[in-house]
RNA sequence: GGAGGGGUUCCCGAGUGGCCAAAGGGAGCAGACUGUAAAUCUGCCGGCCAAGCGCCUACGAAGGUUCGACUCCUUCCCCCUCCA
């Protein structure tokens, strides 16, 4: 028993950048093996951005260690919270969502989230649910329970006050109403990223204010987006998508930094600190190259969304596009009537390859265009859809077309 | 209610009557190189074509002044700060 509680405890405990606190984590453990009651392991999600990346599935993967420990994971949608907006002290205003919109949204994320978590064990809740309910007297009886001070401590207040900047009434809502969510569910457990450290730690206050036994607190690192700088996000455009294509996950994978494939190594695959200490320092010692290090990463992170044959092949046509500079076998076919030539420009357009004639003449003239193989230079020449025959266009690296002329 | 600051191309941000399709940076794209869509270097980076030093569209919106406005004036819209 002892051992099962340490082994387990290691496990959930893995890559966490806080845990509040390691004690009660062992203690509810051990009550959880005893009564066999699973711990109520809550996360909350924002229902803006239904589409999921490597950045959000650190945390996902945590909840999914919980639930595969056979706890009760409580996938928490912000429809009441999202209307509030988490203060990250930007002025982006949210746009107002409709309750479809959310519905819609909720729909999305469940999709994409049950390619990581068990639908079947994972409890999808929307924390409207008991937050409307509360209304605003219950609001004021919650806003109560917490200090001001105590909300300055958080850091984006803090400098925004010191700095004499804005901070709307409504922002100390946000982590109250989110604290309120776990009195709501009595979580043991709540996970998140390390920025939302704050928040979490006042659902333990407030917990413990409505006399329930305080969660515990642990918080995953936020994952670097493709650009290696800033967290991933959509906004940013540096994430990768977990529910875009094998092959773009793959390219995306190979496009981060050496450096930072380490990140995505510890963060986005199942691999121990010791694991990959080990591959960084078969790379270190020449015995692994880089390249290939960064290939394995792709195919582990894709072989966790798609099939694993799906995940080779995406391996398989970087190596012939990109390291053989092949044309690989099944890419688009445009099948085209006989016609007058029509200028380059303007046919690679058409065949939506660029988004104007002027960037399709940049590239022409930047030497990216090949057709059947021939560089084409000039920016005036015509595409000779006058002639019968197959030619592979090629613009850029990455966009290619097979196209046929016929009678 | 009062005082002040600001809205520039995908983003940040300079520009204050012509030399402005607008500095610089970021992002993006292309090429070279390579070990990868890493790194590095070079170039491009509103649109249209008859490709000229051409035309159209663009500096919150609408008008106006001017030979000429992102730059000046008027009105309006929006954002921000401080004081009350």
């Amino acid at each position: 028993m002892k051992e099962r509680i340490d082994s387990d405890f290691s496990l959930l405990a893995k890559g966490a950048v806080n845990l509040v606190d390691e004690a009660t984590l062992k203690k509810k453990l051990e009550r959880s093996v005893k009564t066999g009651k699973p711990l109520v392991v809550k996360a909350g999600f924002d229902p803006s951005a239904p589409d999921l990346h490597l950045g959000h599935t650190v945390v996902l993967r945590k909840m999914k260690a919980f639930q595969d420990l056979g706890h009760t994971v409580v996938f928490v949608i912000g429809d009441f919270t999202g209307m509030i907006g988490d203060p990250t002290g930007k002025n982006a205003t949210r746009p107002q969502l409709s309750r479809e919109e959310i519905e819609q949204n909720a729909e999305t994320y469940k999709k994409q989230v049950f390619k990581i978590l068990d639908p079947e064990k994972t409890v999808v809740r929307f924390n409207s649910e008991w937050l409307s309910k509360l209304g605003a007297e219950g609001l004021i009886r919650l806003a109560g329970k917490y200090t001001v001070a105590r909300m300055l401590e958080r850091d984006d207040f803090k400098k925004r006050f010191k700095e004499e900047r804005p901070i709307h009434i409504h922002e100390f809502m946000y982590p109250l109403a989110q604290a309120y969510d776990s009195v709501a569910l009595q979580a043991d457990v709540e996970l998140g990223g390390s920025d939302q450290l704050f928040n979490l730690l006042v659902g333990r206050d407030i917990q413990r204010e409505f006399g329930q036994e305080e969660q515990v607190v642990l918080t995953m690192p936020l994952l670097e987006g493709t650009d290696g700088v800033e967290k991933m996000s959509k906004s940013l455009g540096n994430y990768i998508g977990i529910n875009e294509k094998p092959n773009d996950i793959f390219g995306k994978i190979m496009s981060v930094s050496d450096e930072m494939m380490w990140r995505y190594y510890l963060l986005c695959t199942d691999f121990s600190p010791a694991q990959v200490e080990a591959v960084k320092a078969e790379v270190a010692g020449g015995s692994l190259h880089p390249m290939e290090a960064k290939k394995r990463l792709g195919e582990l992170v894709i072989s966790y969304y798609y099939a694993a044959a799906e995940a080779k092949e995406a391996r398989a046509r970087f190596e012939t596009v990109f390291s053989k500079k092949e044309v690989p076998d099944n890419i688009e076919e445009v099948v085209l009537k006989k016609g007058e030539p029509v200028p380059f420009p303007r046919f690679i357009v058409d065949m939506k390859m660029a988004s104007s004639a002027s960037e399709a003449r940049r590239l022409i003239e930047q030497g990216g265009v090949t057709l059947g193989g021939e560089k084409v230079t000039d920016i005036h020449a015509n595409f000779p859809k006058d002639k019968e025959g197959t030619a592979i266009l090629k613009v850029g690296k990455l966009k290619m077309k097979k196209i046929k002329v016929e009678e």
